[in-house]
DNA sequence: TTTTCTTGCTTTGCTGAGCAAGGTATAATA
DNA sequence: TATTATACCTTGCTCAGCAAAGCAAGAAAA
């Protein structure tokens, strides 16, 4: 199903923070994760997702490492900082909150 | 619990043409409704909702009917058009794809 | 009676998120 | 050799939500 794009705004930091608070990762690796995960449903744009790493980091809520890959390439993996995992669980919740007050309104007329 | 404004973007769309779903409403009551279904999560805005409405009129969702209270006052009553409906049901099924792709992604750390 | 609060609609200008569209560079594959 | 996939980055646009303001009339309180 196509969704426009006003319903991401917001999603995109939960996204992003929920990812990184399993494991560290890089952007490409993201990209892709999201995909797998939601069925296809989110294709979190490259536009999107870097600057939005690049603001997080400057924030403080991540910190970023260059490693090199088996295959010799270099990414950039991403992990949270103390600051950020709590920023994640901030987010989380409220992500939650959003999500149960609209289901109790659209409930009305199911 | 409060929220980054950035959470709201797309839900108050969904949020104006589930109400009128039910029934025509006008602004003010419309807010309120929103409050209460809410238990006080949403706090729609006045600079949100009315230039929301004026644009959805302009697109043709929705028609507008000044008619009298019984105290006196003059009330815009908001109604969907069949455009409108159509609209609803699509920004309905749009928003709970991306709610159900949001917790399928983070189930993973629940 | 005068003030204040609540109801009810409207507008202007700002901010900030997502994205289209472009770019760079390297490894794998055809 | 040319193309595709990987992997990163940036500029400039659009548009949603909102703060802040205004207007007007009825209700309540002083």
């Amino acid at each position: 199903m196509d969704y426009d794009r006003e319903f991401l705004t917001g999603t995109v930091g939960v996204l992003i923070l929920s990812l990184l608070s399993e494991r560290a990762m890089y952007g490409y690796e993201m990209l892709q994760e999201a995909e797998r995960r939601s069925a296809s449903q989110f294709l979190m744009k490259e536009g999107t997702l870097y600057p939005a790493l690049h603001q997080m980091e400057r924030a403080g809520f991540l910190k970023a490492a260059w490693r090199e890959s088996d295959s010799g390439r270099a990414r950039k993996y991403y992990s949270l900082t103390a600051k950020g995992r709590r920023h994640a669980e901030s987010k989380r919740r409220q992500w939650e909150a959003i999500s149960a007050a609209m289901r109790a309104i659209l409930a009305a007329n199911g």
